[in-house]
DNA sequence: TCAATAAAAGATAAAAAAGTCTTTTATTGT
DNA sequence: ACAATAAAAGACTTTTTTATCTTTTATTGA
């Protein structure tokens, strides 16, 4: 569904927005912690997210990460999958059709396109606000 | 969604299965032909489908592969998608955790479950007959 | 029986994804 | 000013996926 790249990220965003919600910046390491990945990888996938404005990074002692309360009600899920893997999954052919259209369907296309509006949806109505607070309340979890 | 490998798979069951309905063997030129994939690396998908009781293929001149109608309306897509990818699109986690379970939720589980048993109901209930008949009639494209 | 045909099997190779390590830059508190 | 801290940037390595090439095995029909 998603690579595992994005995996890390949504995880890493949800877990940063729960810390925000406390007013809590935090570090690599810490993420690295709460979502079972890779440090230096999860370095890597910071970058990515600090440039396309989804996490505001700090440099230096006592920095690291956070998301502030009002933008994590606006920034969708969509936005993090988008920065990460590209919008294939909102618009690719579930078979790997150069490009999928209705003019030229593969066999699966009606019910494909069904579940990826769904998909969609999902992503692009649901916000990071939304789902930290599940965590942030032992509700939720990112790992095991 | 589904490997590389497990889309020319999907698109070779039903491109042969299309051929099988007008008692046509096809041979790996013509499947790659078909399903614009490499030819070498056809064959290897191949040898899985064969091993897996999904084609049946006879060797030597006018050989080929073939699906039996009975058989194609038997086989459902979840039988290839298995075959290739393993079970995980019918039962991981979107986030990558561990395992999925609602004991330990990670903050999509409710929606990835929906969207996850679509899935498996489409392909669970989508024989090869049904999605090669579309393909035959020509309302249905493989490529492009 | 033997030449031609076509898939199976095996060994590599190339490309992409995932992951690591080292150096640089920015920030902070002393 | 400067030592300590932490992310950014860059160069690399490893693993997995995708793809190719060669050899072997089975089948056919002349
Ligand atoms: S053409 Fe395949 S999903 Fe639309
Ligand atoms: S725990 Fe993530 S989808 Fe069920």
């Amino acid at each position: 569904m998603f690579s595992k790249t994005c995996e890390y990220a949504i995880k890493a965003c949800i877990y940063i927005a729960s810390q925000s919600l406390v007013q809590k910046r935090v570090g690599i390491k810490d993420i690295a912690q709460a979502i079972e990945s890779p440090e230096a990888f999860t370095g890597k996938i910071m970058q990515v997210l600090s440039k396309n404005h989804i996490v505001d990074s700090v440099k230096g002692p006592h920095g690291g990460f956070e998301i502030p309360e009002s933008a994590m009600k606006e920034k969708k899920l969509a936005e993090v999958v988008r920065a990460m893997d590209g919008d294939d999954i909102f618009k690719s052919c579930g078979l790997g059709l150069k490009e999928c259209s209705g003019a030229n369907p593969c066999p699966l296309h009606r019910q494909f396109a069904k579940i990826r509006a769904d998909i969609t949806k999902l992503l692009e109505t649901t916000t990071l606000f939304d789902v930290a607070t599940g965590l942030a309340d032992g509700l939720t979890f990112l790992k095991r």
